[in-house]
DNA sequence: CGCTCATTTGAGGAACTTCAAGGTCAGTGG
DNA sequence: CCACTGACCTTGAAGTTCCTCAAATGAGCG
């Protein structure tokens, strides 16, 4: 796990807000909540923002009211937690279109961006009390919390198998969540991927290095990778 | 992990089922829904059991299309999964009045007893339909998906922490979930637990032993403990 | 008691971490 | 244009933690 230095972490928040949604902000909502007009009108009732945040800044800190769920309309998000120690955990990653925060009544991660992007927050109980008149609106919130149950589940199992394994699990899944592009563009730092992973850089590094060697998968340029053996892969996923 | 023998696994399914519920069941049941009588019975109209399952009995195989949501009456339930190299993971051990199985359309986890237990079987359509009209079970399954997704993202973050402090955690947590009582009865097998922990029964025993020798537990008989020191133990939990 | 199964203990090896150094790349200023 | 810088990633060697295999001990039960 990353060993933080606290001073040169970017505690201060130096998200800037703009009044009005950019038009991912209208797609990546319709694709969760549908694109029923009289609805959309009634969420942006409860939301405030998108909020721009950059790479490494606070979303929001662990131990805050949650009074708030998390939108990511761009960019990539990462909830984390850090111990005494100094070592930090990343528990989640979140990609545009995904609905996060249900820890109550504190949040118990603090919430940052792992690369610039974009948030919107939406009032907690404003949406609780919407579900309750509203059974689309529940029935998202459900599959939300039961997609976040499903990745944390997989998490788990994940963080008992090998640091080969765990790379190529990671890289397959993100390649699926961003879309099956033929290149991956890796869009979080391998600091990030460790502390997810459970694993140091050094590992990560060595068995990324490991995966290409065996033709699994190959180095493009900087973040691109290709994944060259979608089949061993999986084998490799186990 | 365990490295399991199938052929010894009771994949059978020697679970009876009685008719009429026990008084456990509706004090756990208004424990979580609570005791609003109209309720109670729009729930019992829905729940199939309670049935009865012996230890290692399997209620509801992976793969399996996931009809229904379990609550725990009696006994330890756990969910794990199995690879084909033969081990096992252990997700998550639920107690009574725990709520659970949200994964859609198909279970994603084997559902096993990890002593003998009794387990209430909801049928998922019905109570979400019933969660559409009524706030408060939309409540409930909200704060039961919540608190499985916080329990969840506590597990990841155990697993990537030493042996010592997972077991610790895990000793604790069980203790504090059983109601601290005095002395803490271990419910579950050690290769439960190992498997839970992402560790070996032989890893799991030389942690145990360790706090044993450091002061801060020490065992009674077979399988109950005592948390000795609970100052200690929380800083070995980090 | 003598069986079985679960847990403990020990010794050796594998996987991962740690520490330390080297390499790459983009941005910056001469 | 090229050297300089800092952030990030890679590689190597040594050390630690945990796993594997094997055997001993303990607990429950007919």
């Amino acid at each position: 796990m990353a060993n933080l230095d606290f001073s040169t972490t970017p505690f201060a928040d130096f998200a800037y807000t703009k009044i009005f949604g950019t038009p991912d902000t209208a797609a990546h909502f319709a694709k969760v909540f549908g694109d029923n007009a009289s609805l959309q009108r009634a969420l942006s009732a409860l939301q405030r923002g998108p909020a721009y945040f950059y790479r490494d800044n606070v979303i929001a800190f662990d131990e805050d009211v949650a009074e708030h769920l998390f939108f990511v309309i761009k960019g990539v998000v990462r909830s984390c937690k850090f111990c005494k120690s100094g070592t930090r955990s990343v528990v989640s990653f979140y990609l545009p279109g995904d609905l996060f925060g249900w820890s109550e009544p504190k949040l118990s991660l603090s919430i940052e961006a792992a690369t610039d992007s974009e948030v919107l927050f939406i009032k907690r109980s404003g949406l609780l009390s919407l579900a309750s008149r509203d059974v689309r609106v529940a029935n998202v919130l459900l599959t939300a919390a039961s997609n976040e149950i499903a990745r944390a589940q997989e998490h788990v199992l994940l963080m008992s198998k090998s640091a080969k394994c765990r790379a190529a699990t990671f890289l397959t899944d993100l390649w699926v969540r961003l879309g099956k592009a033929k290149y991956l563009d890796v869009p979080m730092s391998h600091q990030d991927i460790a502390d997810y992973l459970g694993l140091t850089i050094e590992t990560l590094s060595r068995s990324i290095t490991d995966l290409e060697r065996s033709g699994l998968i190959s180095r493009v340029t900087g973040r691109a990778l290709l994944l060259r053996n979608h089949f061993a892969l999986g084998r490799m996923m186990n």
